[in-house]
RNA sequence: GGAGAGGUGCCAGAGUGGUCGAAUGGGCUGGUCUCGAAAACCAGUGUGGCCGUACGGUCACCGAGGGUUCGAAUCCCUCCCUCUCCGCCA
């Protein structure tokens, strides 16, 4: 939710940021919303009036309660209709509202769509960074990277799809997941589910080492953590609602797609104290993701699924530190990238492709998948500045004043997602899969390899 | 799931129909006193909307939402949450 005030102030900024962030004109409606404020605004300062006359004649009433009585059924009966109709107008008011998006941050790159989205760096294991002559807008690092699968000592084979390494290697089931749970469903199993234990550790211990604190958050939230964090209204068909007839009436509850959402609200309806801040945690969970609207689409093996588990890195800051944190946030990204020796770029989201509504600033690290030729998106830096604040009531107190926070998210590790990169860059002729350095302590093994003998 | 007790300001805690945005105590801030500190004393100390350049004014808020009433923190209804005992359970 942004600030009324700033919306009021310049009704065409609005208008403009509507229209490049892609939301539906319809549903974030300037005009409309501009009236129903100012109808709401007078209506409200008469009810103002009304109720300053009321308490006079309430405290007339203690002397002499027969004079107050008449004049007081008729404040009454008008004080009602017009709360009736206030109740209306602030309806509609606030649904607009939930429509508005973030102001965008000023050098977020314009464009309407991904292949606007500008390139910030591209890293490949052994040479580095690329230049900067190889970057540019949508995919034109893409020429520059990998061929051939960049941990292959023999690059002599055609690599394989993650799917088909993980049934090679007995680590990924989709065909007995979709019997128990349904399609988009999988089992992780043996060394591949010892990997991703591997890639939590991995992480963890450094966020532990960076001062983070982890969090063990509920995972079943009421609508108010999904909307407070604009996962709601507009991303709604992305989640699971839970029938609850067996618990207390009234509480519909939804299982998260992220942990943003829960981590965010342990803060909600808070002012907290601007010294301790910023706050920085993280948590590993399970995540629900619906994937209304993509049947059909990456039906392959585990790369969009209905549950995964993902480590979310979140922080509650001043206004000040948002920005900085954004930037820490990318900086933990890379490390472990890097960590796992994996290719990947970073790009600076457009306005038509900046994710959520809460985004002023965001960007997307996608892992080069040197098997198959494509990057695919694995972890998702946002400063929501604090447009997330607003809706959960998030406030900070100290000596400079006081205001809303600021909120920041970012995806610290995808699990599986980061399987699908391991297998595909770590593949070698056969089936065989190295397993990263950096995992080798957990997992035990250097490679692994298909079930049922080498 | 059964039975009971509660939710008031930063904290504790009063208030059961009017003069209550709310006693009192603690905390915090400023002042007096002191070489300094403590103690003591004095004053101040919530959030949000609207109006106003400002001093300020005004309205709302005592878990949430409805209702009764001229008038609600106080009465009624629904819901949420917390606590105690019993049951069940990882």
């Amino acid at each position: 939710m942004i600030d009324a005030k700033a919306v009021r102030a310049n009704p065409d900024a609005m208008r403009e940021v509507v229209r490049v962030r892609k939301v539906d004109p319809e549903k974030a409606n300037v005009d409309r919303w501009l009236e129903l404020d100012g109808a709401r605004r007078e209506l409200q300062s008469r009810i103002d009036g009304l109720n300053g006359e009321k308490k006079e004649l309430a405290k007339l009433g203690k002397s002499d309660p027969d004079a107050a009585r008449q004049k007081g059924q008729e404040l009454r009966e008008r004080g009602r209709e017009m709360e009736q109709e206030l109740g209306g107008i602030a309806a509609e008011w606030q649904e607009i509202m939930d429509w508005f998006p973030n102001w965008p941050h000023p050098d977020m790159p314009e464009g309407m769509g991904e292949e606007e989205n500008v390139e910030e760096k591209a890293w490949i294991p052994r040479q580095g960074y690329l230049s900067a002559d190889k970057l540019g807008r949508g995919e034109t690092s893409g020429e520059y990277m990998p061929k051939r699968p960049v941990h292959a000592a023999d690059q002599d084979f055609k690599p394989l799809h993650h799917a088909e390494l993980g049934i090679k290697l007995g680590g990924i089931d989709t065909l007995q997941g979709g019997q128990v749970s349904g399609s988009r469903f999988a089992y992780l199993r043996g060394d591949v589910a010892l990997m991703q234990y591997a890639l939590s550790q991995l992480l963890i211990d450094e966020l532990l080492a960076r001062g983070y604190e982890m969090f063990v958050p509920p995972l079943l939230v009421r609508e108010r953590a999904l909307y407070g964090t604009s996962h709601f209204p507009e991303g709604r068909d992305q989640v699971y609602g839970i029938k609850t007839d067996n618990v207390e009436e009234g509480t519909d509850l939804f299982l998260v797609g992220s942990s943003e959402p829960t981590n965010f609200s342990y803060f909600m309806d808070r002012t907290l104290d601007a010294v301790e801040l910023p706050a920085k945690v993280f948590a590993y969970t399970a995540c629900f993701r619906s994937e209304a609207g993509s049947w059909g689409k990456d039906v392959k093996g585990i790369k969009r699924v209905h549950q995964f588990d993902k480590i979310e890195m979140n922080a509650v800051c001043l206004p000040e530190q948002s920005e900085e944190v954004y930037e820490e946030f990318g900086q933990v990204n890379e490390w472990l990238l890097q960590q796992l020796e994996l290719p990947y770029r970073i790009v600076d989201k457009c306005h038509g492709d900046a994710g959520y509504l809460a985004s002023h600033r965001q960007r997307d690290l996608e892992v080069w998948m040197s098997g198959s030729g494509e990057f695919m998106e694995v972890m998702t830096d946002t400063n929501a500045t604090d447009y997330q604040a607003r809706r959960l009531n998030i406030r900070y107190k100290g000596e400079e004043g006081r205001g809303f926070c600021h909120l920041v998210n970012d995806t610290g590790c995808a699990m599986g997602r980061l399987l699908i990169s391991i297998l595909d860059n770590y593949q070698q002729p056969g089936g065989v899969v190295k397993v990263p350095e950096a995992l080798q302590r957990v997992v035990k093994k250097e490679q692994l390899e298909p079930a049922g003998g080498k």
